[in-house]
DNA sequence: ACTGTTCTGTACACAAATGTACAGTAGTTT
DNA sequence: AAACTACTGTACATTTGTGTACAGAACAGT
């Protein structure tokens, strides 16, 4: 009855909780003494997993690098079909899976951490070049493709804000129309 | 010689040490403590100027509602001319002043202070409605406004993180392109 | 020169966060 | 069952930040 089952926490919990907060308040706000009480246990376990709490962010740019936009640019799934339906698939995916939920947070902190600005522009190019590929094969060139690119991934990077809350069958009208105009010649 | 000059910082001085910091890392680096450093005087002279450091934020709060949103839409020198004119005459006014500079900064805020949301919410409804606005006028009406509206604010908020360093030419001529396709029936 | 207002420095009490040391417990492998 | 790895709790030293108290300097108006 009161076996005192010990809680054990593991490498990925420290970081999945990390990043929430992250998301929720910047990265400012991820302490090890919080994620600590947030996960319930004592701090010290924190230290057997990071070296400190530099080793976390390293960690953290690591796994945002990956998990949010590899997942995209090696996605096989979203490398088939023509150029439009790709770009619906791109907006889709990031919509659904909240691809863009670390934008702003990991932003901000690339103004001041160097590591974080590394990792940050080495992404943006990856995901704009990703983009203008497809604008290129729809036929725009230039400042023309470069433009749409830029105004796709801006939205898309902006988008998780939800500045503007409605309903999942207008948001679907919209992101429809949005593709319309962003690939209209 | 050695006249000890004593340096007296006013409250808008505290005020804009501290927009800065907001905008840099986020507002959980906005610390009295650091902010006096910085601004090479005692702690003790902040809360002559304010109660204590929620009263500062919340400050922070009003102007930037102010300052970052009624000078563009109570603006007359912006709500003259042709509607497309007008809302070029927006991008610039944005761009050149950074009036997106904290965009990234508040939104994180307002996940986790409930003022701060308040007034992010409130200010984001009064810029989007002003931009619907232009784009009724120019005869987009329903979803397809709406949606214009939304990739102008969304992309106009994001721009700021120069997440494609360009020059000033280049910009120049994305820009208008941007504009014609966002006003392209 | 006098007076009140505006602002600053020093000192204190307290809370929150970091990192280290070390002993110990819970599973896993041999 | 012994040994090893993976983890946890308690305790301690140090740093950073908040807010209050209070004495006093700089300035503006009379």
């Amino acid at each position: 009855m009161n076996q005192k089952k010990q809680k054990r926490i593991s490498k990925s919990e420290w970081l999945a909780c990390a990043l929430t907060a992250l998301e929720r308040a910047g990265i400012d706000s991820v302490r090890v003494d919080q994620l600590s009480r947030q996960l319930g246990v004592a701090r010290s376990g924190f230290y057997w997993h990071f070296k400190d709490r530099r080793d976390l962010l390293n960690h953290m740019l690591e796994y945002w690098a990956h998990e949010y936009t590899e997942v995209v640019t090696s996605n096989k799934a979203l490398a088939e079909g023509p150029a439009v339906q790709r770009l619906e698939n791109i907006m889709r995916t990031v919509r659904d899976f909240e691809l863009n939920r670390f934008e702003a947070a990991v932003f901000i902190w690339s103004q001041t951490d160097p590591a974080a600005r590394e990792t940050f522009n080495r992404v943006y190019k990856i995901r704009l070049n990703f983009i203008r590929e497809i604008f290129n094969e729809l036929g725009f060139k230039g400042d023309e493709a470069d433009m749409r690119a830029q105004l796709f991934m801006g939205y898309l990077a902006w988008e998780y804000t939800d500045f503007s809350p409605q309903s999942k069958a207008k948001q679907d009208r919209l992101l429809k129309l949005r593709l319309r105009l962003l690939t209209k010649k």
